[in-house]
RNA sequence: GGGCGUGUAGCCUAGUCUGGAUAGGGCUCCGGGUUCCUAACCCGGCGGUCGGGGGUUCGAAUCCCCCCACGCCCGCCA
């Protein structure tokens, strides 16, 4: 008892954190393409690789975080398009998908919706009028050629801008950004090719595409080639996307690549790529699947079935502000502001982390915004509850001083077994990428601070109160810990 | 057809890598709890063939084999 606490309650100390292991790791996630605002199933993979970040840097790893920006495929390729045109010159179609736009905007608050708005029109204009396609195929050439049309990157630069802004909401950020059309420029895309050319299972077929014979990869018997150059002698994105890793691994110890399950066959199919140009190492795979709509499939833009984060965190704060209105009648409009915002990324955060990533997710609105039971707001209010006596107690940031002695009842034995966990908890988390463990043990160490509040009355005067505000304290640094962990606002008050 | 993933109470989920005793939680529902540190809480109750069948083992949700269901992927797209 005396060493948990005493580590969980020393000055300065992170408890729970490892030592510095020295190690630089790189962490890629999103990514998500430039091409208009995010849905709750894009962000999954923000969510649980920002969280990886967080647990990472915990158990002493060197955290880089990188967006892999694609700005030179056909997605890109399409923005471009739609927006170098005059609206009055759109296709009629395209138009009724946004009929207020007189032309680029780039300067708005919202930047990903005022220029991804036609996108989905765009996408089956296309299907449906191959000489409009053939315009946008011929575009994407050129920008892999390394001739970027002039608003092109300003575009995909605006667009990213907006979606940034609503992962910045639930406190996702990125340390790098990576954009893919640098690979081409700086001629590293060029000379992966000239290695493939060379590797042991390459081959050239009748249009003169270059591929590597994967057989021996063990891949789906029906792709037993990897195609690395078109016929044309132009790269695809996984010969692009191996020379970003060649990049990512000579620079880092390990590298991590948060993928949905749709990119599973991608990720092995660079494996093996990797393995052909002879790759010292090889890259580790974080793979989530799907957050699904719960009539079944997946969330689609187009289909109207996506429900934006944006909209979410929205409806999020509503309910959240109701909440904290109907309880706190002493605090200002900002501050319930303050509280509503935390609580409702809170609720949405851990909504997503509280499930292990290989599990599908049916989105359900009434889930994602649960304040109570396994939720985040129930882990805040264990923390502001701890906060709250602490202030009462005065004495918000120690000293804290304990006897064991104090603390031999069965709930202070208790929450102290839960709080020695949580080291270990991160070290697993950290090991295996399971970072619904640390939401799993933010909810157990709540719960069994709420047993003990029930049970303990902490500020009453007698000889045990020092220790007990002292379990407290230590109670809410390691709360405050986890929460931040999550990437979860932890609360003083709510 | 092949590859990958998933299947645990009405619903959601942990545990599966590393086999161990009555399979933990949450939601819903029912019944309690506030002269006392925030009831977004706590206590009790209802509810389980761990997808199915074989096998290994003293012992299987966990390991092996077969099958079923669901999701995703199998482009010179990204």
């Amino acid at each position: 008892m005396s060493a948990t606490l005493g580590r969980a309650l020393a000055p300065g100390a992170d408890f729970g954190s490892g030592p510095p292991t020295g190690r630089t790791v790189c962490i890629e996630h999103t990514s998500a393409n430039p091409t208009g605002p995010f849905h709750i199933g894009r962000v999954r993979n923000g969510i649980i690789g920002d969280t990886l970040a967080r647990v990472l840097r915990a158990a002493g790893e060197t955290v880089t975080t990188q967006y892999y920006v694609d700005d030179v495929g056909r997605q890109a390729a399409m923005i471009t398009w739609i927006w170098s045109k005059p609206v009055e010159a759109w296709p009629p179609p395209i138009r009724a998908a946004d009929p207020g736009a007189t032309g680029p905007r780039l300067d708005g608050p919202r930047p990903d919706l005022d220029l991804g708005r036609p996108y989905p029109a765009v996408s089956a204009y296309l299907k449906e009028h191959p000489e409009a396609a053939e315009e946008v195929a011929e575009l994407s050439r050129r920008l892999e050629a390394g001739d970027l049309p002039a608003r092109h990157r300003e575009f995909a630069e605006a667009i990213l801008r907006g979606m940034l802004a609503t992962l910045g909401r639930i406190g996702i950020r990125f340390d790098e950004f990576v954009w893919e059309s640098s690979f081409l420029a700086d001629g590293s895309v060029e000379r992966v090719v000239q290695r493939l050319r060379a590797a042991p299972h390459a081959t050239v077929l009748e249009n003169g595409a270059l591929a590597i014979d994967a057989s021996g990869y063990g891949l789906p018997k029906e792709a037993p080639q990897i195609v690395v150059t078109r016929g044309d002698g132009t790269s695809l994105y996984v010969t692009r996307d191996v020379a970003y890793h060649l990049a990512k691994l000579g620079r880092f110890e390990r590298v991590v690549d948060v993928l949905g399950q749709d990119h599973g066959l991608h990720a092995r199919t660079l494996e093996a790529l990797l393995t052909e140009v002879g790759a010292p190492k090889r890259p580790e795979f974080l793979i989530y699947q799907d957050i699904t709509v719960p009539e079944g499939g997946r969330m689609s833009t187009r289909k109207g079935s996506a429900v934006y984060l944006d909209d979410l965190l929205d409806e999020a704060v509503v309910r959240a502000r109701a909440e904290v209105a109907k309880r706190r009648s002493d605090v200002d409009l900002a501050e319930l502001e303050r509280i509503a915002r935390g609580v409702a990324n809170g609720a949405v955060r851990y909504h997503i982390l509280r499930v292990a990533p290989e599990k599908a997710v049916a989105f359900r609105w009434e889930d994602a915004l649960a304040f109570e039971g396994r939720s985040g707001p129930f882990v805040q209010y264990a923390h502001a509850r701890a906060a709250s006596i602490l202030r009462k107690g005065e004495r918000p940031d120690g000293p804290y001083e304990f006897r064991s002695a104090d603390l031999s009842d069965p709930s202070s034995l208790a929450l102290v077994r839960s709080l020695s966990l949580f080291p270990r908890t991160v070290a697993y988390a950290a090991r295996t990428g399971h970072v619904h463990a640390v939401a799993g043990y933010a909810h157990a160490l709540a719960d069994e601070f709420n047993r003990f509040y029930e049970r303990v009355p902490v500020l009453q005067e007698g000889p045990e109160r020092e220790s007990r505000i002292a379990l407290v304290g230590a109670t809410r640094t390691t709360l405050r810990r986890v929460l931040e962990l999550l990437g979860v606002e932890p609360l003083e008050s709510m």
